[in-house]
Parts: C-alpha cells; sequence; structure tokens
DNA sequence: TATATATTTGCGAAACTTCGCAGACATTAA
DNA sequence: TTAATGTCTGCGAAGTTTCGCAAATATATA
C-alpha cells in the first residue's frame, strides 16, 4: 500500500550508497570504460582494500558489475546513464556557499562530462 | 587544485542528506508547495520533533527555507527541480530486485509527478 | 497573567559507517 | 613447488547518525 514509503527507503539506499566521495568518484572514473582494481587504486590514490570494498557495495546494489579476467577483476558500470544522472546533480551543489567555487564545479562538470580523459 | 575530489565531497555531502526516506519523502511533499511542520508531521505520519530536525538539516544545505507566520514556521523547496532530479533517480531503482516491484515504483512516480495531490 | 498551541533543542543509547591494517585467497610465473 | 601479483575479507577503534523522549522557547488566546 504505502509505496511511496517503500521507494523512499529504496532511493534512499541508492543515495546511502553514493554518500561517499570515494564511491562518486569510482563512478566517475569507470566512465571512461571498465577498469581493474589496481588502476582505480592508483588512479584515486586510495589502498586497494579500501577501493575493493566500495567496489563491492557498488556491485551489491548493481550500479557496477564485475568481469574477472585472470588475476584482475575489471568493474564497469552497469547503467553508464547513471553516472550522468549524478553530474546532472552537480547543479544543486552550485549556490550552497560551502567553501566551493562555482568554477571548481565546472572543471569538474567537464572533466567528468569529457568522452575521453 | 583537485577539484574532482572537492566536488565529489560536495555531493557526497549532498547525497548524505538525501540518504534518508523521511528525508526524501517531505521533499517529495512539499512539491505541493509550502507547508507547516504540524501539517508535515500528520501527512507522512511522523512526531513533528523528527520533522523539525530533518528540516532543520535541510535547511542547513539549502534544501528547503522556512517563513514563519506567527506560532507556524512553513517550509519550502529552494529548487523545485531538484525534486524533480530526485524522481528521475527512480529509474536507477528498478532492476535492482531488492524486494520492490517495478508497479509499486510507477505509483510512487506518478503519486510524486502528479502537479496536485 | 495563565494556558494552549506550534516548533525547536538537548541528550543519551543503539545502530551503522569508515578506516587502516593484517591475513587469506586465487592466479600466474619461475 | 615456491614466489609474486592482484584482490578480497575480517576485525576492532573511532566517528557519525538516528531515535525517542523531555524540556525549552515563542506566539497566540482567554
Amino acid at each position: 500500500m504505502p509505496s511511496r514509503l517503500l521507494v523512499a527507503r529504496e532511493l534512499g539506499e541508492i543515495f546511502k550508497v553514493l554518500a561517499h566521495p570515494d564511491r562518486i568518484r569510482l563512478i566517475e572514473e569507470l566512465r571512461q570504460g571498465e577498469m581493474d582494481v589496481n588502476s582505480l587504486s592508483e588512479a584515486l590514490e586510495l589502498p586497494s582494500p579500501r577501493v575493493s570494498q566500495h567496489l563491492s557495495l557498488l556491485k551489491l546494489h548493481r550500479i557496477v558489475a564485475e568481469r574477472r579476467e585472470g588475476r584482475h577483476h575489471f568493474y564497469h558500470l552497469v547503467q553508464p546513464e547513471f553516472a550522468a544522472w549524478i553530474v546532472e546533480g552537480l547543479s544543486f551543489v552550485e549556490g550552497r556557499m560551502t567553501g566551493i567555487s562555482e568554477s571548481e564545479i565546472n572543471i569538474a562538470r567537464e572533466l567528468w562530462t569529457a568522452q575521453t580523459s
């Protein structure tokens, strides 16, 4: 009956998963395509156990999926539009005067939205 | 320098604020327009201290704003498109087989997206 | 002034998250 | 087999969030 409550809970779960800078960066990094844990760990300058833990949470929520090849575990976004939706959310970061400038937001937006890099 | 890191932190903050079903419901409830704490507390069947606490967090992050009139505190969305963006996120809830059916998501989407109700 | 109504604030207990590190596991190479 | 590489899991300490309740504040009404 209370579909709104159920759905709000579910959405809340997703937001909780996104509520960590490292996980957001992982998602944005994976826009470029499949990457293994080590590359991600170097790209984001994070210890690999941590990357692994974040990825396993993202996997549990079907945000990323895994493909194994030898000893490498490659991860990719299940729905690339999901990353695009997150970037759209940047519009709401602006105007929250919390020590981050509009130009910094735009730099990040461009880096994340670019096809390459 | 690392704009992406700064921006990811900021986005993470926003997601943290949204990572609670009651706060999501409050935001969706406020799409209909301004409401006071008591009406919200009745509509969502939550004790008013709790509604008040959630609202003060939303206010802190400039997601809602307050207008006082006598002893009533009316709250409204600062950027109504923000609520629309959240509803768009529902597309990513589908297909996460976690005990919630597609039809329930659609009921909620329609209730939230409707102009009235 | 006293009382009722509307809302906020404070506080502690319980639950959850994050972090770093150590060790386990799995695959390939020597 | 042994060693090296790549990744995952487990665990406890520290930090954060949520919850319910009681008390504080502010405004209106009698």
